[in-house]
DNA sequence: CTAATTTGACCGCC
DNA sequence: GGCGGTCAAATTAG
C-alpha cells in the first residue's frame, strides 16, 4: 500500500535527519550544504505527508518511481544531499577538491611484498552510493574472515580474509579490506596471492581482479542503477534493511553491537553467498556510526524507535525476502 | 550440528 | 618495542 511507502519515506527522512545531525560538525562550515540538506529532509517529510494524505489518489510506490513524477525525490533517495555533502567533506579531508566519492580511483598501486615474492595488489574500491554501500567489490570468490586489526593511524580496522577453500585446495589467496580513514565509503582492498581454487560451485571461474573492478565500477556509477535491482537503492537503504533485519531477526541481541551482524544477515549478498556476510560485517553502517556518531554519540534510533517497531514486520513481510 | 565470525593472544619483522 | 598479520578458542548464526 501507499502509506507503507510513505512510511519508508519517513524513515528515509529520519535517517537523513539523523545523518545530518551526526555530520553537523563537519558541515558547519558549509551552510549551503546544510541548508540543502535541510531542504531535502523537509521535502522528504513533506512528500511522505502528501503520500499519506493522498494515499488513495495517486499511488506512487517507491519501487516503481520512475523519473518523471518525482525526479527530485528520487534523487534524494538515491544520492541524498547528505551523501554528497559527505563526499564533499571527505574530499576536503583528503585535501584536494577533485576527488571525493565515486570518482575513478580504481587501482592505486601494485607493489610486490617482500615476503617470498607474494604478489600484492592494492586497489581502491569506492563504495557505491547506491545499493549496498557496505559491500566491497564482489569477485566471485568466497572469503573467510580470519582476523581484524586496528591499524595505527587509520580510523578503521583492517579485515583479513582468506579464501574459503584454502584448506581444501590449499588456495593461498588472501585479501585485506580496509576503509580509508578519510573516506569511509572507499575501501582499500589488497589482494595477496592468487587463487588456485577454480571450483565450480562457489567460484564459477577464474575471476581476475579486473573483472571485479569492472563489477564494482559498474555498481559505483551513480548514474543508472539497474531499475530492477535497487528499487529504493540508496546508501541508506541498506540501513533500512538493517533496521528491519535488526528488529525481526533479533529480539535484542547480545550486548550492544547488534547492528553489524544483523545487517550482515539482511545485507545483500548478490552472487557469492558468504561473501556478503563477510564484508558486511563491519559495514559502512558501523563505519558511519563510528564516523558520524562520534560527535554526538546518538544512536540512530531516537526518532526511529517510534517508527521501527511497528514497521518492521510490515517491511520484512514485503520488503525483504532473504 | 556445522560452519563462520569474533576477538584476544601470539609471532615475526622493522 | 611496536606494529601488522595470523592463529585459534569461544561465540554466534544458519
Amino acid at each position: 500500500m501507499d502509506p507503507q511507502h510513505a512510511l519508508s519515506l519517513i524513515l528515509h527522512g529520519c535517517k537523513f535527519a539523523d545523518d545530518l545531525e551526526a555530520m553537523l560538525g563537519d558541515l558547519a562550515n558549509q551552510p549551503q550544504t546544510l541548508s540543502k540538506a535541510c531542504d531535502d529532509i523537509i521535502n522528504i517529510f513533506a512528500t511522505s505527508k502528501e503520500r499519506l494524505n493522498n494515499a488513495h489518489h495517486q499511488p506512487l510506490p517507491l519501487q516503481q518511481m520512475q523519473p518523471g513524477p518525482d525526479p527530485s525525490l528520487q534523487e534524494w533517495l538515491k544520492y541524498g544531499v547528505i551523501a554528497h555533502a559527505m563526499g564533499k567533506i571527505q574530499a576536503m579531508d583528503v585535501s584536494d577538491s577533485g576527488k571525493g566519492f565515486s570518482s575513478s580511483s580504481q587501482r592505486s598501486h601494485t607493489s610486490s611484498s617482500r615476503k617470498d615474492g607474494e604478489e600484492k595488489r592494492t586497489m581502491r574500491e569506492p563504495a557505491p552510493q547506491i545499493g549496498n554501500t557496505d559491500v566491497p567489490p564482489e569477485d566471485n570468490y568466497t572469503w573467510r574472515k580470519y582476523g581484524q586489526k586496528e591499524i595505527l593511524g587509520s580510523r578503521y580496522p583492517r579485515a583479513y580474509y582468506k579464501c574459503t577453500h584454502q584448506k581444501m585446495y590449499n588456495c593461498p589467496a588472501k585479501k585485506q579490506v580496509q576503509r580509508l580513514d578519510n573516506d569511509f565509503n572507499t575501501f582499500e582492498v589488497t589482494y595477496i596471492g592468487q587463487h588456485t581454487c577454480h571450483m565450480s560451485s562457489t567460484a564459477p571461474s577464474i575471476a581476475p581482479p579486473d573483472q571485479m573492478v569492472r563489477t564494482q565500477a559498474m555498481v559505483s556509477q551513480p548514474t543508472l542503477p539497474p531499475p530492477s535491482v535497487t528499487p529504493s537503492g540508496t546508501w541508506l537503504s541498506m540501513e533500512f534493511s538493517l533496521g528491519s533485519g535488526l528488529g525481526s531477526s533479533s529480539d535484542g541481541r547480545r550486548g550492544g553491537d547488534a547492528g553489524a551482524s544483523a545487517a550482515a544477515s539482511g545485507g545483500g549478498a548478490t552472487t557469492g553467498s558468504r561473501y556478503g556476510s563477510d564484508v558486511v560485517d563491519y559495514p559502512v553502517v558501523a563505519d558511519m556510526a563510528d564516523a558520524m556518531f562520534n560527535s554526538g554519540s546518538s544512536r540512530r534510533s531516537n526518532i526511529m524507535d517510534f517508527i521501527f517497531p511497528r514497521m518492521e514486520d510490515k517491511w520484512e513481510a514485503g520488503d525483504k525476502e532473504n
